[in-house]
DNA sequence: GATGAAACCTTCACCCC
DNA sequence: GGGGTGAAGGTTTCATC
C-alpha cells in the first residue's frame, strides 16, 4: 500500500499545504508534470493518509477572538476516568483550541482563543474550574506568533 | 469593507475548515443557497481578511515526524536585536512548526516535530543551542493530542 | 439571491515509454 | 510501473434579471 514518497509527492504536499484549492492544471504546470498523473498521485497521497483533508486558514483575529491564552492543567488524580472526564468537557469548549496530554509536572497544555481577557476569566470560573479533578491551572499570555506551519513536511 | 458576519457566512466558514476543496455547488446545497451567491460571499471572505487561504492537513506521523516536543526557551536578554537574531534563526528550522513569543517566565514556546528523541537531541544541541542569546531551555514532551481546531469560529 | 451560457477544470479510458 | 492525450461530464464565473 504505502511506498516512500519521492521528490515530486514533496512538492505536490508542499504546494497543496501553500494553497489546497491549486487546480490540478496549476499544480502541474509549477511542479513540471501533467495534470492526470497529478490528480492520481494526489489521490494516492490521500488514500495513504498523508493528507487528511483540506481547511481554509482562518484569521482568529478578524472573528473576534485575537487573544490566546496557553493554560497549563493539573488534575489531582491521573486516573483514567479523570482524564475522560476533563477530555469529554474540554471538547465541547469552543474556546479551547488545541489541547494536548502531557508528560512531566503538569497533565495538560490547552490553547484557549479568546474574544478578550474577560472572556478568559469567564471560561477559566465557569467552565474550566468547574471540572471535576482540576487541582491547579497556570495561564501564560503569548505577545505574537512568531512561526506557524501546520505540519513540518522536511 | 468589513460588515460584520450572518449566519450563511459562519456556515461557509465552518464547512470550508472542515473541507476546503468542496466545490460551490456542494456547498451551496449543503447551506441551502445557490452556487453564485455562494461563490461570492467566499470571495468577499477572503477580501476582508477573513478566510486567509487553504491548506492540506498533512498528517505528520505519516510523514515520519511522529514525536512532538514542547520547548521553553529564556534568552539571556530580552533585547530587540537578540529577538531579531533568534526569530530569524528559528523560522530557518523546518523541525519548528510553531513559536510564540511569551510574556513570563520564559520569553518562547516552540513546538518542535521530530522523528524521534534523537533526532530532537541533534536539533537541541546543534541548532538551537548554538543560537546567541538562549540562555536557558526547558523540554515537555506529550503523549497525545486531544484536541485540534485550527481556528476557532464561534 | 437566482438563472443560464461560456469558459474552464476534472476525470477516465487509452496510449506510450 | 509511471507519465501523456483527448473527449465527456461537471464546475466556476459573469452578465443579467
Amino acid at each position: 500500500m504505502t511506498t516512500s514518497l519521492d521528490t515530486i509527492d514533496h512538492k505536490i504536499l508542499k504546494e497543496l499545504l501553500a494553497d489546497a484549492r491549486l487546480t490540478h492544471q496549476e499544480l502541474s504546470e509549477r511542479i513540471g508534470l501533467s495534470p492526470s498523473p497529478c490528480a492520481r498521485r494526489i489521490r494516492k497521497l490521500e488514500a495513504d493518509g498523508y493528507i487528511t483533508g483540506y481547511s481554509a486558514r482562518i484569521d482568529e483575529a478578524a472573528m473576534g477572538f485575537g487573544v490566546s491564552i496557553f493554560v497549563s492543567v493539573k488534575l489531582d488524580q491521573q486516573v483514567d476516568n479523570k482524564l475522560v472526564t476533563f477530555e469529554q468537557e474540554l471538547t465541547k469548549c469552543p474556546e479551547v483550541v488545541d489541547c494536548w496530554l502531557m508528560t512531566g509536572s503538569f497533565d495538560y497544555l490547552l490553547r484557549v482563543a479568546v474574544r478578550d481577557l474577560n472572556e478568559y476569566e469567564s471560561f477559566l470560573t465557569r467552565r474550566l474550574t468547574k471540572i471535576r479533578g482540576v487541582a491547579s491551572i497556570e495561564s501564560s499570555i503569548p505577545i505574537r506568533r512568531v512561526k506557524y506551519q501546520p505540519a513540518r513536511l522536511s
